[in-house]
DNA sequence: TTGCGAAATGTAATCGATTGCATAACTTTG
DNA sequence: CAAAGTTATGCAATCGATTACATTTCGCAA
């Protein structure tokens, strides 16, 4: 009922100062084996519990930091968050969630979660933001640590994790044309995006090392979404000379491109070879099974978190890590049809 | 490069004191027109921000929530954070997240959140708290808002928000008998959930009130995962009696159940037809596209933050409110093939 | 012009922990 | 046994905003 009992009141009942108890808290060596124990008993008494305002005030420090996303919806995230949180509550710290829309849409600045003291740093995986914006974030990183995840900014000073885009596409490339095919599509994302651009240059390159021709409208342009997958099904079945397989720049756009064929009566793999990219929790149980590069989602998270945590620590080399993708071969490939 | 500005840089640059400077930050309307320019223009000259840290100490509010979820990962949560956050980012909230999975595994208790000044209230998604924890965070509850959402705790003393389970239900289990079945089976959640139990119980009293015969072996217990569908889909396949209806607790069992009867040869709907509960945003799109029981996610977790949003500014009437769900027909269903 | 209430502003204590510096207690050493 | 060095503890300032209370300023009526 009475309010929660402070360092004062620990300090009164062990007999000794706040000094001493704060000590024996965060530095427990420091301090004689019996002021510890009754300052630990004086703990258990008093139901002590720290008061994190006041901590982060006098130490400067948030002990916490901000993740912001392109969107909480999207359940592509959802890995990822967890790794970071693994990471991060191993270290004390707690997980700010935000989404770029809604920051936007407040009106906030993304940077004021570093400059007022909310967060010490920042996970990233958006590779949309504006060039403003990332300015700002430039500069608010010579003190605090941004890290970007998944996604970056091309030229940018932030480190970042991302999964081997180029030799993902390129092994799905190689696995369709070793497969047969000969005449390959590929589904991209949406236009500005780096990921996109780093596996549509390499599907290109790919296409190009194969020596494949390459219709133009074989590269159809869409987002990472079911939808874009459907409106692209529709542009393959309108196609007079149709490509045998497609490589769709996510699982998302994978499943809407088969869902969309398989409502027209077109079969896969039996009339288009399909993969994706990712390897979410649900494209080993699609119908078909998807084909798709898998990226470890959690280890990306934990990574980003290990990048931010090393930097406040002092550790800060900054690095770009890249982290490896798996081919995994399910049924929704197979060789052409005659 | 120098260090970010206080409010005592804003109140000198202004010529006022520190506490006209609060006042016209946080009650513009108490200060004269004149002053309250010559301070605006002072925190744009000096580009200062509200250390976050000292308000919260002072006025013994962190301004953030804590959300707990069971599980990182599970992309069904993914659509109540984005509307938990929109509400509390219109508040000025930020939103934290933890799952208990890990504050368990960090071995901290989850009441220190409230207790530590980091979190000013709490939002549950998992209702399979351990009744140890359950009674901590009802003391604590005196004093600082616990909210349920989706699941909730039986008799305990929080409020809650959730979705018609029973009518959802039942609606499925009549939808299916108006389509002519009479042998339906159902696949529950997790054994101790209570959403499992709402959703069974509810799907046996329907059965009873439509005077349907239900074989014990048609009640299928499981978890809500993909793998508890592709489990009962092999139970499914053995029965010497198959139903021909199923309604799943979840659509993530759907999915694993249909994508296990496809592995087999089975079609859905023509050998069995299969309804879900929850409409996630795949469920359009699955193969055939899943009947389903929709919740509004992004409602529920609007909600959830609006009570707890309430009760901290003192509207205390902590109620249960439980939102509707509408019935959603697609492909997995059908009458029975004779 | 004086006086009084209302409006505007200032002064300084406060929230609760951390930490530099000073001091006390205790060891070691010549 | 005194001097020097170590170890353990305490004192009090500090982080940066908020706010109760005191004080000043202003407007208006008599």
């Amino acid at each position: 009922m009475q309010k929660t009992p402070t360092l004062q009141d620990v300090a009164r009942i062990a007999g000794v100062s706040t000094a001493t108890v704060s000590r024996t808290l965060s530095n427990p060596k420091v301090v004689h084996e019996s002021t510890r124990e009754k300052v630990a008993n004086a703990v258990r008494v008093s139901g002590y519990r720290i008061n994190r305002a006041a901590r982060n005030l006098r130490t400067q420090r948030a002990h916490s930091i901000l993740v912001l996303l392109p969107d909480l919806a999207n359940p592509f995230f959802s890995a990822i968050l967890e790794g970071i949180s693994i990471s991060l509550s191993a270290k004390g710290y707690s997980m700010l969630i935000a989404s770029t829309k809604q920051v936007h849409a407040s009106g906030e600045q993304l940077v004021d979660y570093l400059d007022d003291a909310r967060a010490d740093g920042m996970i990233v995986l958006d590779g949309g933001l504006t060039p403003e914006v990332v300015g700002t974030l430039e500069n608010a990183s010579d003190s605090k640590p941004v890290v970007f995840a998944c996604e970056w900014i091309e030229n940018g000073k932030f480190p970042s994790v991302r999964s081997e885009n180029r030799r993902g596409t390129k092994a799905a490339v190689k696995y369709l044309y070793d497969l047969g095919h000969t005449k390959i599509a590929h589904i991209a994302g949406p236009e500005g995006n780096v990921l996109m651009h780093a596996r549509k240059d390499a599907f290109l390159a790919e296409m190009k090392t194969l020596q494949l021709e390459l219709k133009p409208e074989w590269l159809v342009s869409g987002d990472f979404s079911l939808d874009a997958g459907r409106i692209a099904a529709e542009t393959w079945i309108a196609m007079h000379d149709r490509p045998t397989a497609v490589f769709c720049a996510s699982d998302q756009i994978a499943f809407g491109f088969i869902s969309e064929l398989s409502r027209c009566d077109f079969k896969v793999p039996k009339d288009v070879s399909v993969m994706g990219f990712d390897d979410i929790e649900l494209s080993e149980r699609f119908i078909p099974p998807l084909s798709t590069i898998q990226q470890d989602r959690t280890r990306l998270g934990k990574t980003a978190a290990k990048i931010v945590l090393d930097w406040l620590e002092g550790k800060s080399d900054n690095p770009t890590i890249i982290l490896p993708v798996t081919l995994i071969k399910r049924e929704s490939t197979s060789g052409p049809s005659n």
